[in-house]
DNA sequence: CGGTAACTTGACCGACATCAATTATTGTGG
DNA sequence: CCACAATAATTGATGTCGGTCAAGTTACCG
């Protein structure tokens, strides 16, 4: 990933909270959320983090790395609900709902901010700021989740890729994890089609014909965007546009 | 056709609050919600309550009758995000993104408990557990859409109408708009289609075929659930169990 | 009643799935 | 550094679910 993570990452000095796109904090408040956080937690690509029905005791924020939200149906069928990169809540539903129905996934290898889940009250209780950033970030979730459940339901296999990278990019390059309209994808095509909801073979050709109308390059998962509004427009992209969020 | 009508329903005498799938209150909480709305707003069945791109003042709950939330592509594709009921927050997003990318419209004549949105910020500065109620919401909002997306990723045409009665079902049935395995459906087949992702030709079919295999019934606007393990297990329907929730 | 919108039905078509066979690519131990 | 296996990606042939088009048939409403 872009950078090197020390054993433990001091609040204060947290390099997610340096980038301008994360709302600037209060000491008050970024001394409880140091306090808050009980350590790192670093998992391998592959591992689980939370798992669904597993009623952890944490609640984490993304460090560094990226993971992924899914759910699976009784005979397997397998979703990919979201992505998650750094500066992403993971464990919010479980931490306020008490109850998780999805799985997480960590796609590279993660560092997470460890949290207690049963101090989380305190945050309502004492930080409203903090507690509107937890707010938020579920409005934010939610909208993402919108604008996916109109491309599974309304765009076609290469209107939803196209969108996909185009959501993907643009969450990335807020984070630092991609620029100059290239990202160096973590997934394989079959973690991209159980976000679209189509097979891996038929991802593989939808693929190759973004290729050769020259919208994108996908090698060594590395994608580039070559022609951003064109694929904007077959996409019809439209981009969330938060310059500035917040990060617990 | 909207007109707005002050306090007809006092907070404290509230018909909703009085059903035992919402957590009660302290005297204080109530007090300040019943301040917090500064009137009600009735709408007929059809129209806009709040349209994308418009940033309304305005927060709503639902006191009586169904919406929808719903989203369109450039080109007029449309899709059903979710519907609302009795009990359901309006306008969330905008009240805390301050952006609203959906729009809601009423399916039937609908009133709504209209709060302002500039008053939100007190909620958090000074009612941690209406804050806590707001987050709740969202989380759970975000649950249900986790659910639609495997639906509209994973599901047949078949089950995914299957899982869909089942949703709308259990979630009127907690606040009294269905019981004994019947719902009065206040839409029509495109609403489904819309929510879906299928046409409404193909919406007419599978209705059809989901009453010829005797599980469901659908006449004159209303659905029987006629076997619902049946039914359950065609949709690998999880439910969602929450026996106690917030309102606010 | 007549007119419009909602639903149904049938014939045909196309996007994506499935099956199956290669061909990279990655990782592992010798 | 090379076998070797295992996994991921590509490609082609064929099948199917759901879309499209078009013509009825209701049901609703002024």
């Amino acid at each position: 990933m872009t950078e090197t993570v020390p054993f433990q990452t001091n609040c204060q000095t947290c390099p997610l909270r340096r980038k301008s796109v994360f709302r600037s904090l209060e000491d008050k408040e970024l001394d409880f959320i140091s306090d808050f956080k009980t350590g790192e937690l670093t998992v391998e690509a592959g591992a689980t983090i939370v798992q669904e029905e597993n009623k952890s005791p944490h609640l984490y924020t993304i460090l560094d790395g990226w993971a992924f939200r899914h759910k699976a149906l009784a005979d397997g069928r397998r979703q990919v609900l979201n992505f998650a990169l750094p500066g992403d809540l993971v464990g919010l539903q479980l931490a306020v709902l008490n109850e998780m129905q999805h799985t997480v996934t960590a796609l590279t290898d993660t560092t997470l901010c460890v949290f207690q889940r049963d101090r989380v009250w305190s945050i309502f209780k004492d930080y409203p700021s903090l507690a509107f950033s937890m707010t938020w970030i579920a409005a934010r979730e939610e909208q993402i989740l919108d604008g996916h459940i109109i491309s599974l339901g309304q765009r076609s296999a290469l209107e939803r890729l196209a969108y996909l990278i185009l959501h993907l990019y643009d969450r990335a390059e807020t984070i630092g994890y991609a620029s100059n309209q290239a990202l160096d994808a973590p997934f394989s095509q079959s973690h991209l089609s159980d976000a679209l909801g189509i097979t891996p073979v038929h991802t593989s050709r939808t693929l190759r014909k973004l290729q050769e109308k020259r919208l994108i390059s996908w090698a060594k998962d590395r994608i580039r965007i070559l022609d951003r509004d064109a694929l904007e427009k077959l996409a019809s992209y439209e981009s969330m546009a938060d310059e500035c969020r917040p990060l617990i």
